[in-house]
RNA sequence: GACGCCAUCGUCUAGUGGCCUAGGACAGUGGGUUUUCAGCCCAUUAAUCGGGGGUUCGAAUCCCCCUGGCGUCACCA
């Protein structure tokens, strides 16, 4: 059975970097028809923050990243590693130093693991280790005393985690062996790496999930960008010749599509550079495959519902292929729902073209974008205005902008009676 | 510094001895479509596979050394 876990600590809002190993054990855990577990390791008070627990929850419910069973949390469960020590040191494995239990580890020999990423032997001699605390002298366990005894307990087959915690290794499989017990598998994951090659974290400037999901990102687009981070289907789809991955598409992957087919053996083992630049790319293309319907209410809610529904749906065909995050979405449309107050070129002067443009359109008994479209291209004409000159100042004066959606449409789902109100405002300037 | 991990275009990567004068994607550049901006389409720049030795008829692919990057060295996790 496999049964795996994430165990984040409440220091901080999680980021690209420690949300894709949770999207990493999940995949391994769905993929093997295990388990997911969550705990959160809070045995450290000084570096506690308040909110981010609750952070972790929000963040993997809103991935679609749920956990199996309950959240085990560590500060509750104090006693059992209380009892743990004493174990050991009934044992003569540990020892108690300045009100701390200290764990001591072999001084000769080696100890060593087959890791799962890159499928090779990590070893390292013992007589480069060091005795470690176990249990801190305010009665709470260290990281790596915890860690152990809740994987124990909590029967996790596979401990899939980042890199970091390579050289802290031997001192779990030390601990393992003092208990009697036989470890799980380990699997170590190459650590993301910022713009500037050192580790994603938090104190670094590293955007937190909550970030990017206020920008406008999908959660989709996260997922699958989280997973191509060091991982791709290498599969054979028909028609390919000679190798994987030549066709863009295979990039553009579901979670469903993940689950069927996440090995652990294809993880790479190298250290991948997060760029925003893919990311963005990548959300945009989720945009555009989106359903109107879809992308209606993502919008909506993105909002928080404070702009009105129907009109987001009408809009959102103009400007799907136009954005890349959601929060561009108001930048385009916002003169939908408010007249332009200020305007990106100067239309004073031209009152006469829009006194032309407002008879033209009052004239309209069809008041829809191909009829716009044609009158408007007849006045044009008809004053001599080149097409590109004449539709950049309507355009202006509709929306207060030099970049807009498709301008006749956006003149439809606008109204006439917007429209000509708006017409009639230029004239004044 | 010690220990450990890693090493193909700027970035993500394909590649497990001959299909590679190294393929794709993102980014960049040029062009086309065009009532703006996107999108779409086409083209294109970019890696002597970190360097040096081997092994082999043949190496990006196997071995060794060097170098570089990153990680860990807490009563943090």
């Amino acid at each position: 059975m496999v049964r795996v876990r994430i165990a984040p600590s409440p220091t901080g809002i999680p980021h690209i970097g420690n949300t894709r190993t949770a999207l990493f054990n999940f995949l391994f855990a769905r993929r093997n028809n295990g388990e997911f577990l969550l705990r959160i390791e809070d045995t450290d008070r000084a570096r506690f923050v308040p909110e981010s627990e609750k952070a972790i929850y929000e963040i993997l419910e809103w991935l679609g990243l749920k956990w199996d069973g309950k959240v085990i949390k560590q500060s509750q469960r104090l006693e059992i590693y209380k009892d743990h020590a004493e174990q050991l040191l009934k044992k003569g494995s540990a020892y108690k130093k300045e009100g701390a239990i200290h764990f001591e580890m072999p001084r000769t020999g080696e100890t060593s693991w087959d890791d799962l990423i890159g499928n090779k032997h990590i070893s390292f001699k013992n007589e480069t280790q060091e005795d470690f605390v176990i249990i801190k002298s305010d009665g709470f366990p260290t990281y790596n005393f915890a860690n152990v005894v809740d994987d124990h307990l909590m029967e996790i087959s596979h401990v899939i985690r980042g890199e970091e915690f390579i050289s802290s290794t031997p001192k779990h499989i030390q601990l393992y062996k003092a208990f009697g017990w036989s470890p799980p598998d380990f699997a170590h994951l190459q650590i993301v790496l910022g713009p500037d090659r050192a580790q994603l974290s938090t104190m670094h400037g590293a955007k937190s999930i909550l970030d990017f999901r206020k920008e406008g990102f999908l959660k989709e687009a996260l997922l699958n960008y989280m997973a191509l981070l060091g991982w791709r289907f290498a599969g054979q789809m028909e028609n390919e010749e000679r190798t994987p991955y030549v066709f863009p598409e295979r990039e553009i992957m579901s979670l469903d599509f993940m689950i069927l087919f996440f090995e652990l053996k294809d993880v790479n083992t190298t250290s991948p550079i997060f760029d925003i630049k893919k990311l963005e790319w990548m959300n945009g293309m989720y945009i555009r495959k989106s359903q109107i319907s879809n992308l209606k209410s993502q919008i909506w809610e993105y909002l928080d519902k404070k702009y009105p529904v129907e009109t987001i749906g009408k809009t959102a065909p103009l400007i799907k292929d136009r954005i890349k995050k959601l929060s561009e979405y108001l930048l385009l449309c916002d003169f939908f729902f408010k007249e332009p107050e200020k305007y990106e070129i100067d239309l004073s002067g031209k009152k006469e073209m829009f006194r032309n443009i407002e008879i033209a359109l009052e004239n309209l008994t069809e008041w829809d974008e191909i009829g716009i479209g044609e009158h408007m291209q007849k006045v044009a004409k008809d004053i001599g205005v080149k097409n590109r000159e004449f539709f950049m100042l309507l355009r202006v004066a509709v929306t207060g902008k030099k970049i807009s959606p498709p301008l006749n449409e956006s003149m439809e789902i606008l109204g006439k009676e917007k429209v000509i109100k708006r017409i009639k405002k230029v004239q004044n300037l």
